[in-house]
DNA sequence: AATTAGCACTGTGGACCATGGAGTGCCAGG
DNA sequence: CCTGGCACTCCATGGTCCACAGTGCTAATT
């Protein structure tokens, strides 16, 4: 049913609606690709094309248009993911070179993201649940008030302050600090509530109050820190699109954290590209995007996951290899840190 | 020139405009305004209106539309702040109630006074240079290497790594903290540099470059962080408006930090609310925008700004209202902290 | 002197229409 | 199975026309 001329044919459409933005006909394909067949065919092999679903027309007489199962196949069957340019390798590394914080790696990753794919980039902060504990430490606020900050391996910083103690001595806290750091440093904070279980047992009864409340607090943030933190970009690049639904919606999509969360975290694969088209997602607002996405992280492990939303007609292979480019280096950059 | 009723009249030309969002004739003026005269009258007033720059025709046979400063003599003299509904008043409360972090309360802030407006809501961090030093902790990584933290009574902290330094003892570390927090604990962070002058003699030699190192990146980050932290949310609300500009441009112009900073920074009297319409704003993608901003801090010290970005074509009392309210509501809970 | 009614005038936007063109589907012949 | 040819369809474009909203001006009224 779906020879390789079709599949060409196919692959044609996609590539010149996506660079003029308007309904691609026969002739035009004919002359710009190297099919080898007449218009007629073409038009014969279009036929098939849209009884299968792949592409459709916007009205009797006007070219044809890929439709989501289209750039599905597309994307599955017909293109690779494309290599950055040198001068793209270069751009990557200037920008991201010489980072001190965190904060900052994050901040420009996605704007670079965003402005090599002209889209909009969503990045997301190095999950918690993964990474290590490097220390936990414990500053007294006045006298009734514990602020404790955690600090990961992979850079990041928990605060939070603990309130409503009685009277805490500076000797408990101290005593308590070294305490939580023999306890739980070194450690995945998944295993954290595990490391932590059996330390007021430890703790002389006359500060136990005090050490359950911090470690209900360490608990409680652990928990919270699920809610990963989310940055994004180039949402000015949504302006250059006309989309189907008001593009209100998307931005009003894009503005919900959970969203962004799941958007993200619909990646199945870890380590690879993935990508959703158009209807495949779930929310009601993008049903008119694309979002590609990858996981980045040190060594083999995830960390968290970087992406870009964009119109469903967008350049598949030129987005893949941006994406998948720099969710490399971020990852190499951690890795350093 | 300026008499009353030609003054009511440019008021009720603004009032329908910014509802109705069409050119304002005469008939419906006097029809809608209890003005007490005919349309005739209110055209010979619109004419020394327009001649006098304050409103302007679209074209010839088109009702009116007030300019800039049509905009700015309605914010000056011919409105007054509009106080929040009980609703909102109560909106804000539950809002913003029960709010541990700094983090949080910015992000609610941000959320609540772009729905509250139904505009692009700015909000600025706390200011650093303006609160004082509550603890800095230094947390030695691995051998070579401090964290170190400085937390504020703001409730912010900030973070740094400090590196390639020669192996650092336990011991040194805890004197070298011992000592940081001695000479600028509850001191302003823009009296620190003044303060930790002489430290480096009071130093044992053998760890003096430890403690310059920890120095410089301590005096950097406090310079650095002058280039403050800002939050939006509600660009979707701008979806609603029919720019003059094409409103990438407005996208654009919120996305750039710097541009924000200087935004908000240009209010010039404190503790007022500031209105910037139309050309007066610097940035040309922000010509056919208006910014509504306060300051908020604790007691009468500023501690940073909060703002809105709209149309020119906004209500102004009521945005103003809802920023004075929501700045005083964070004022409040950044001293309740 | 200020206000008003009346009236002629003027762009705009919508409705309507005609037309050219791009693209299709299908058929018959290679 | 491919292709040239042809009739058909629908859209986009541009032109014309008209109704309408609103103006500016003048003359009359208070």
């Amino acid at each position: 049913m779906l020879n390789e001329r079709k599949l060409a044919v196919l692959r044609a459409v996609v590539e010149d609606f996506v660079n003029t933005n308007e309904p691609v006909g026969s002739r035009a394909l004919a002359d710009r690709h190297p099919l080898g067949v007449s218009p007629a065919t073409i038009r014969n092999d279009m036929v098939a094309l849209e009884e299968d679903g792949y592409i459709a027309q916007p009205h009797t007489s006007a070219g044809r248009v890929p439709t989501d199962k289209g750039y599905r196949l597309f994307v599955d069957r017909l293109s690779s993911v494309k290599p950055l340019s040198v001068a793209e390798r270069r751009a990557i590394e200037s920008f991201l070179g010489n980072t001190v914080d965190l904060d900052e790696i994050v901040a420009r990753t996605v704007r670079l993201l965003a402005q090599l794919t002209r889209q909009v980039a969503i990045v997301q902060y190095p999950s918690l649940t993964r990474s290590s504990v490097q220390h936990v430490e414990l500053v007294p606020l006045g006298n009734q008030r514990i602020m404790m900050v955690v600090i990961t391996d992979t850079g990041r910083v928990e605060q939070r302050v603990i309130d409503g103690l009685e009277a805490v001595s500076e000797r408990a806290v101290n005593d308590l600090r070294a305490m939580l750091n023999r306890a739980i440093a070194g450690c995945y904070l998944g295993d954290v509530p595990d490391a932590v279980d059996d330390l007021p047992a430890q703790v002389p009864p006359e500060h136990r109050g005090i050490a359950v409340s911090v470690l209900s607090v360490l608990l409680e943030s652990l928990v919270e820190s699920h809610e990963e933190k989310i940055v994004l970009a180039g949402t000015a690049n949504l302006a250059a699109v006309d989309f189907a639904a008001s593009f209100k919606d998307v931005l009003e999509a894009l503005e919900e954290n959970m969203v962004l969360i799941r958007l993200l975290g619909e990646a199945k694969d870890p380590s690879m590209l993935t990508v959703s088209i158009g209807e495949e997602n779930f929310h009601e607002g993008l049903r008119s995007t694309s979002v590609v996405s990858a996981d980045y992280g040190v060594g083999n492990q995830s960390l968290a996951k970087i992406g870009v939303v964009g119109p469903t007609r967008m350049d598949y292979p030129g987005t893949m290899g941006a994406v998948r480019a720099v969710a490399r280096y971020v990852g190499q950059i951690l890795a350093g840190q």
